[in-house]
DNA sequence: ATCCACTTGGCAGTCGCTGCCACGTAGGCA
DNA sequence: TGCCTACGTGGCAGCGACTGCCAAGTGGAT
């Protein structure tokens, strides 16, 4: 597990403003990067073209022009291939909420963190080529999924501490209020990108919300 | 793909009421069902007793006393093991929610088909150790949530239609409503097997949606 | 008793993923 | 400048889930 890895994180996403990630520019940070990033637009392309299950690691690493050995080394997994690391959602969303005045209420807690999230993606159009690929591809949606069930989780101790105290059990109501919003950005998401990628998710994620809470 | 692997969904759990699956007992199907039975039986077994990630197949098949290939046919993938046949749950969900009158609610139409469910089980104690498992291991836990979100899909038309008409998109608020509830049941049966199986899931279901709804 | 349908097991192969080992090169040091 | 060390890389063998194919055995109907 050698240290660089987390400069991989960096490639295809913005970064977070204040954040000094250009110290040492040696050689093999460039080449490094170089690489990450020529495997990960290889494997966006590969995957747009033919489909997610259809592109084998095989086929990437040999249009990328590395060692499947080596591409494993850069991204742990398959789905890593997708939005780079998407654990620094998980980041950026603690980060966010965690960083908010007090009074500030858990909903608009919440909103403001998955408004942060979505601020992440570098352009509308690769935004909406990966969650297309994310809501039409079953493997990549449960491994999704699956990794914001973890940040979630995380966000449990941040929540509580917003909510009002009241009868009955404190984690549960936390755990529905976060997995309510994860719920509303999903069907934002969804329709956002059955509707081709119009108008702003946060929007319809306010519109889903207003559903839900009437 | 042979017809006779819809009765495996039989094994394990409760029948449906009025649902008659007793005609032709042959010699086959006996031997089938009593097949499935106990490599479901094994199975459960030996993922309580060291972890469904650390049970290969392999030795669920040789310990159950069939062939790797046999067991493949019987349950075509891994999670299936667990819980028999999840597609059923969507089944009866979808049942149940499309059998009550128009004029019940899209939230009290979900609770009854979320309560339908729940009742599917056989014991309280084996539906501990599912939801255990389930909430335990990460890949059987994506597995399940991209199933599940399958049936939300399928749960769309029945919710849109009890929904009062309002601006916006109809699709991305049923899918929110849809979404919501099954998060207030994750949340719950989460805490559920937190605090070792006490009192019933429905009850702390409605503690979480009475949380989110306010 | 015969024939057919069905089930079973074994084998080889694919794909994602990992551990191990040897090779080459970048970067620091004398 | 030349050496040494640490690091990045590729290849190979292997694991586990899963599939297709083929041969063999068995139940059931005629």
């Amino acid at each position: 597990m050698p240290l660089w890895q987390c400069w991989v994180n960096l490639v295809g996403m913005k970064q977070e403003a204040g954040t000094a990630t250009d110290a040492p520019t040696t050689l093999w940070d460039r080449s490094r990067r170089l690489a990450a990033q020529e495997i990960l637009d290889t494997a966006l392309r590969l995957f747009t073209e033919q489909g997610y299950d259809e592109t084998t690691i095989a086929q990437i690493a040999r249009e990328a022009g590395v060692s499947q050995r080596t591409l494993f080394r850069y991204f742990g997994t398959k789905e890593d291939l997708l939005g780079g690391d998407q654990d620094r959602f998980g980041q950026v969303l603690a980060d966010t909420i965690s960083e908010l005045p007090a009074d500030v209420g858990v909903w608009e807690a919440l909103r403001s963190g998955i408004a942060a999230v979505l601020a992440l993606h570098d352009s509308r159009e690769q935004a909406l080529e990966r969650f297309r690929l994310l809501h039409n591809t079953p493997s990549l949606r449960a491994g999704w999924l699956e990794k914001r069930l973890r940040f979630q989780e995380d966000l449990l101790p941040l929540v509580e501490a917003r909510m009002d105290a009241a009868v009955g059990s404190a984690d549960a109501r936390a755990r529905a209020v976060i997995a309510t919003a994860f719920a509303c950005l999903d069907a934002a998401s969804m329709t956002w990108v059955d509707n081709g990628g119009k108008g702003d998710i946060i929007d319809l994620y306010d519109a889903c919300l207003a559903a839900v809470r009437g």
